[in-house]
DNA sequence: GCCTACATGTAAACCGTTACATGATTAT
DNA sequence: ATAATCATGTAACGGTTTACATGTAGGC
């Protein structure tokens, strides 16, 4: 249950819509937490009852209002709390690992259909590598962006670029793997012209 | 929903019981899926209904029985066709980058309260490298006894080696982002003599 | 005319966690 | 004696996902 703190983190710096939270969770810092609308919505209203952050609704023309929501003092307090207690290794569940285990149950052969299986795990290999990639390419622009001289920043600036560098690692990691994985499927004898 | 299919995947080879499911979940492929027991009893009984597993009861001796599930052909047909789907990149959800990105509340100062707050950090951080360190120990012992000679492998067994791979890739690649976060903590100006 | 973006929400279904429950065996 | 391991399960709660629901504005 640590939605409420991703939100209360993100609040630090400005006040945040739902909706806008709901963006940056699916675009911008989407390597370190994922969230809907809806669980957003819900745990702003949570938050909102505990006093851990505070509404200004904005009118706004020919649009529903926005509800800008901003961290309070008690928020804060709430989240070095947290921040402070240790916690445990995030478990890993992939899809993608789960089908290279099972995927010995696809014969390799020359007829036409199970050879059409195996290339069809190909391409998700193929499909998966192009979208870590992207999302690669999505954080080195961050890191363009807003931190351009590494080398040079504030320790609070620091923070934040290790946890981009942090989603840059996996993703340069997970992208190295695809390789062994497709490197597989090219060299392997028995899978060969396939 | 693709607890089903981790269970399933684990059948191909040898019929388990939930108990032995949990513990493999939990000891020996937590580089790519992890459930309790209780979710894995009922998604027995639902696989069960189902009729993508079989169960036979093996009597034991001062013991409750023990239930061992066998894959069903049905179950096969279900498994292949799932891993012939696309799938989405696994979302990540990592507390100790929500830490990390927050850490900035902490106030770098020199009054002892604050120095044990950033301490608290750092101690996090090397713990959380010695949990990894204690995973890729255990995946490297996993490789020396059932791959030993990776150049050697059938097609089959080259699957499985790629998943184990893909763990120990992930642990050695959090294990050196966790050295950066340490050597800024251990470097940087404004923490320095903490 | 249709789709996307903006902006918020309800309801239901499903998945995951924690607590409770039983009962024998083996190790300390 | 006490705890851990083996082995399975129920019940309740809480978190997550998906579908449904509404309504405006702007681009193609």
């Amino acid at each position: 249950m640590a939605l409420s703190h991703a939100i209360l983190a993100l609040l630090i710096d400005n006040p945040y819509s739902g909706y806008d939270l709901a963006k940056d969770f699916d675009q911008s810092v989407n390597f370190f937490w994922k969230a809907t609308h809806q669980q957003i919505y819900r745990e702003l209203s949570k938050l909102e009852e505990q006093a851990l952050v505070e509404v200004s609704p904005i009118a706004q023309a020919g649009r529903p209002d926005k509800k800008l929501y901003h961290i309070t003092k008690a928020g804060e307090t709430f989240l070095i709390e947290w921040l402070l207690q240790p916690c445990e290794v995030m478990p890993i569940k992939e899809d993608l690992l789960v089908k290279l285990w099972a995927a010995q149950l696809i014969p390799v052969s020359k007829s036409i259909e199970q050879s059409a299986s195996v290339a069809k795990i190909i391409e998700e290999f193929q499909r998966h590598r192009e979208l870590h990639q992207h999302r690669l390419a999505t954080y080195h622009q961050i890191a363009r962006e807003f931190y351009p001289d590494p080398k040079r920043l504030s320790i609070a600036q620091k923070y934040r670029y290790l946890v981009l560098r942090r989603g840059i690692r996996y993703e340069e990691d997970y992208i190295a793997w695809c390789d062994e994985v497709l490197e597989l499927f090219a060299n392997h004898p028995d899978v060969k012209g396939v």
